[in-house]
DNA sequence: CGACGCTGAGACAACGTTGACTGGGCGAGA
DNA sequence: TCTCGCCCAGTCAACGTTGTCTCAGCGTCG
């Protein structure tokens, strides 16, 4: 801990068009002008304002600006996910931001915690800050508190899952037939027996997953045993509990299929600290950064996180531009990604 | 892909207190008291405005308010990262967001990828929105185009890196410590000939790691070699090669430490690949997810960035609340996290 | 019973900017 | 040479809100 110099505070209030007017010698008006590259100002006007700017260290106020303006455009968006810190949410804001980034538009970011009351207690005090558009990863499943908010101009775009009671654009992961996918290739591999753990289901994409196994099995004519399904919530350590809980039956699974991201990550866990990571089949949904250097490596059903970002990005960008085409749900495919996990096959050699 | 029904977008614009005002019965004036919760409006009033705002849909418009209100508050603070999808920069940006959430303040993100044009861009787009704050991860040496904003009012505290140029608050870790307690660290299991691998020492975290541990080898009179020293840049492909470059020497070494993030996965992936992971000892500098997991487990020098973060949030905001007090900066420990790949000795049992 | 103070709501201007309009000066055409 | 029109800078008001001031009404106290 270093100590500063002096506290040089003057505090001295920002200058104003105003104040660079005044300098320069010329009409407030003039001075905006400049500041927004109007063609029609003398060159050496425009030179003597730019200077009387620099001197005062003046930047124009876009509240201002936006306050007075026509269309009242803000150049902010606003995005809500489930909690900035997790890759999936940090990975999208980037891709927003990027997209973003190259219109001048900057992004307001809140972590809604899987809580609705706060989805809606952010979501308005980012209309209360008259962004342009939002970009928002539901908590709730009731987003019609934002229908005034939708009529009034305010555009939206949902990620990860559509919007509930009420009608607005949506990007979406693959996910029932992710879930299937990842289910059909343990059974390719031998798999009759295999778990489900995963998040709570009243979080869309989980019961979507969710159903996508049962799917896989009924096909497979394998008999659905809830014996084997878990429904954990998305905390780590609630997961390293159940898949404990699951492989300890009397009858365990020889697969595992995880719903999510953190629940993969928390299965893991559990397979390693009992010594069956070589033993168990695994395949989680949602990739993760080093699944590969694990050992063995985690076959995961990988969701194109940049491509859904950027997706929801332009489609709000394309109704700010004037879109007002009818509104679309945008499904983006996932990928099985096979690194060892999930071809593990049924028995080993040998075994029973 | 689905498609939605009718596009009723009647563009209807937004409500404003004069429309709640009118509805209502009262002066505009009012609605603001009420909007306000100032004390001394009659109840049935307040009652008469609040039903007449839901009614109406009316939001009370921030930007306006802020431009006229006395302090100029906006409620929004500026928070510039490395890259709002690295783990670090994310962890960073939601702890911040945490402490402002506690005040009713919003948070705007940008990336800088470290390009200090873009720094100087992206604080300026801030500054012209009239953050009342700044939280910055600095990309260049020289913050000095800052001094205007600080001087008129705009609050800033640094993070990670000092300002270069400007007196300002900082929050950084303890990057020279914590390389020397990582060499001494692989010192103590007997390594004499310990690999540096980091990031460009433009960096000013990179050039204090590599100081430390430039000093804790001449204090443990260990010839400095540059042979096994490499600058590699935060890629991690070009950590794997700088690696296997070092690795592949007549004379290799027996252990590494690596400074950074990226450094350090890059550089487990090629000890994977090379099957040296239980061979060549190795300390990384910042923790990472998962890295237990990994065989052997990695061991690091694992900064507080929740620490760090929230440490820099509350300067911030007390600086809003009126401290003057000279500028400091605050070092946050490191910690040695023990977890196998910095524990392996020197000679294995048998082995030279 | 009158004056005074207090309570609570309204009128007005202003925050910093820009849209709409105005007006002066100059060049071109008659 | 005079007029018309154009070009460019300036004046004025307004965006939605709040700080300051005013004023009506009522209760209280002498």
């Amino acid at each position: 801990m270093t100590q500063g110099e002096a506290p040089p505070r003057p505090a001295r209030s920002r200058p104003t068009m105003r104040e660079v007017a005044a300098l320069a010698g010329v009409a407030i008006k003039t001075v905006s002008r400049v500041f927004n590259d109007v063609p029609t100002v003398d060159p050496a006007i425009v030179a003597r304002v730019r200077e009387a700017a620099d001197q005062l260290g003046y930047r124009p106020n876009l509240t201002a600006s936006s306050l007075r303006r026509g269309d009242g455009r803000t150049a902010t968006i606003g995005m809500l996910v489930e909690d900035a810190a997790n890759p999936f949410s940090a990975t999208l804001t980037r891709t927003v931001e990027n997209v973003a980034r190259e219109r001048g538009v900057l992004v307001l970011v809140g972590s809604l915690d899987e809580d609705p009351a706060r989805e809606r207690e952010l979501a308005r005090a980012l209309v209360d800050r008259r962004v342009d558009g939002l970009v928002i990863v539901p908590a709730g499943r009731d987003q019609s508190y934002l229908i005034a908010e939708q009529n009034t101009g305010t555009r939206m775009v949902f990620v990860d899952r559509e919007a509930g009671l009420l009608d607005a654009d949506a990007v979406v992961s693959e996910n029932r037939q992710g879930a299937i996918a990842a289910v059909n290739h343990l059974l390719k591999a031998g798999h009759r027996r295999i778990a489900y753990l995963g998040d709570r289901t009243a979080i869309p994409t989980a019961a979507q997953r969710f159903d996508g196994y049962r799917h896989a099995l009924e096909v497979a004519h394998i008999a659905y045993d809830d014996e084997i399904v878990r429904h954990a919530g998305s905390g780590e350590d609630a997961a390293v509990a159940a898949t404990e809980q699951v492989l300890s039956l009397p009858d365990p699974p020889t697969a595992l299929f995880t719903s999510q991201n953190f629940v993969t990550i928390g299965a893991v866990r559990a397979l390693h600290a009992m010594g069956l990571q070589h033993t168990v089949a695994h395949v989680g949904f949602d990739d993760f950064p080093l699944a590969d250097l694990l050992s063995p490596g985690v076959s995961v059903i990988a969701q194109d996180v940049v491509q859904v970002g950027r997706t929801a990005a332009e489609m709000l960008f394309r109704r700010l531009d004037g879109d007002e085409s009818p509104t679309r749900t945008v499904t983006v495919p996932t990928r099985l990604i096979e690194r060892g996990s999930g071809e593990i096959p049924a028995k080993g050699p040998g075994n029973d």
